[in-house]
DNA sequence: AGAGAGAGTCAACAGGTGTTGGCCTACACT
DNA sequence: AGTGTAGGCCAACACCTGTTGACTCTCTCT
């Protein structure tokens, strides 16, 4: 993230701090889960004392908030190539796992804590159902088609970032897109069968 | 497991305590995944102390062991009807997955838990695999498609029975097919991209 | 009937967890 | 120079975890 909106310096030192914990917790809970991601182990990533993770978040469960917080910029919905949609969407996710953390995080987290598993649903909602009905599909049918495609990326992302499975961890980005753009593309387009 | 050696019946009546361990291991893990489902919680739903688990098992993790050590009959891969790979698969998954909770234990646990990944990874290894040799792929390309295959049909058990995504959670098995099939089919036997 | 083992309970342990409050240190401002 | 405060550490808390060993009950076999 270039910050390019901060136009005055981190005044505060506790500036730096507070990133440290936060990308050492992202880190963390992708790795581990949220359960077996203490915030000793946090604390000891960011190189400072456990209980300054509970002054500066609160509560793990707060930090954890926090971490998800973050903005997961999709491609604008309107105006999008309509034939050309399953290869941008799978391209474009297969960017967002690996530029940063935050969505590995959220599906390792998201199989055990609540919490995770609500803003995976919410990223679902509000970012793959309107991109459905932006094709032309009605409401019902928009939500069926979007879980039908998280279903196949969100596969992808587990079989490949979380379990793995060796073929899968291995392909080339340009492999990934030629077999699962097609598919996206039959599920977004293709006429209920 | 099957022990085909004992022709008799059960004679002691620890089989039924052991028996009862072992049902509510696999829900609970299934439901809460492998640290947040506690050997007190477990002994509780199964009506007895904590220590039995241990007497009976050994140790947590040997009990988990023993949840997912069950057998998961697959279809024979021999013979198969080329043309109807893609939907045989993926009504057996759907069949598979709502019949005990071992498969859901299974992905539930594997995210977190080195020894849940490792099952999964194996089931690939020996069921998916050889299916996709069978196909008459060589090597490489039998792993790559099976993993495809894999990614796919994970996914939808993720958002189905762990993400409980709902317009996912509420498709009839025939959708599921009439969807999935096409896309399973695909990886299995088209030329490669 | 008596003995022995199988099946089960109880209470405690050692270690790890999130979380809290008191104390110290170094810098910024007057 | 003196002082207030933000930033940080330390030690402890209450709780929960997997695990253990001693004890009790109850059936079965001789």
């Amino acid at each position: 993230m270039t910050s390019g909106a901060e136009t005055e310096a981190p005044r505060r030192r506790s500036d730096a701090t507070r990133a440290a914990i936060l990308a050492a917790a992202r880190d963390r809970f992708a790795a581990d889960g949220y359960e077996r991601a203490t915030v000793r182990a946090i604390a000891h990533d960011a190189g400072i004392d456990p209980s300054m993770v509970m002054r500066y978040f609160g509560s793990k469960e707060d930090l954890f908030a926090a971490v998800i917080d973050v903005e997961l910029d999709f491609p604008d919905p309107s105006g999008i190539d309509r034939d050309a949609v399953g290869v941008l969407l799978v391209r474009h996710f297969l960017e967002l796992w690996e530029r940063d953390g935050v969505l590995r995080t959220l599906l390792r987290v998201g199989v055990t804590n609540a919490a995770g598993a609500d803003r995976l649903r919410d990223v679902f909602r509000t970012q793959l159902v309107p991109m459905a009905r932006e094709l032309g599909h009605g409401a019902a049918d928009a939500e069926r088609r979007a879980a039908l495609v998280a279903s196949q990326v969100l596969g992808m992302a587990l079989v490949r970032y979380v379990l793995a499975l060796e073929p899968a961890a291995g392909l080339s980005h340009d492999d990934v897109v030629a077999w699962l753009a097609p598919t996206v593309q039959r599920y977004l387009t293709a006429e209920a069968p």
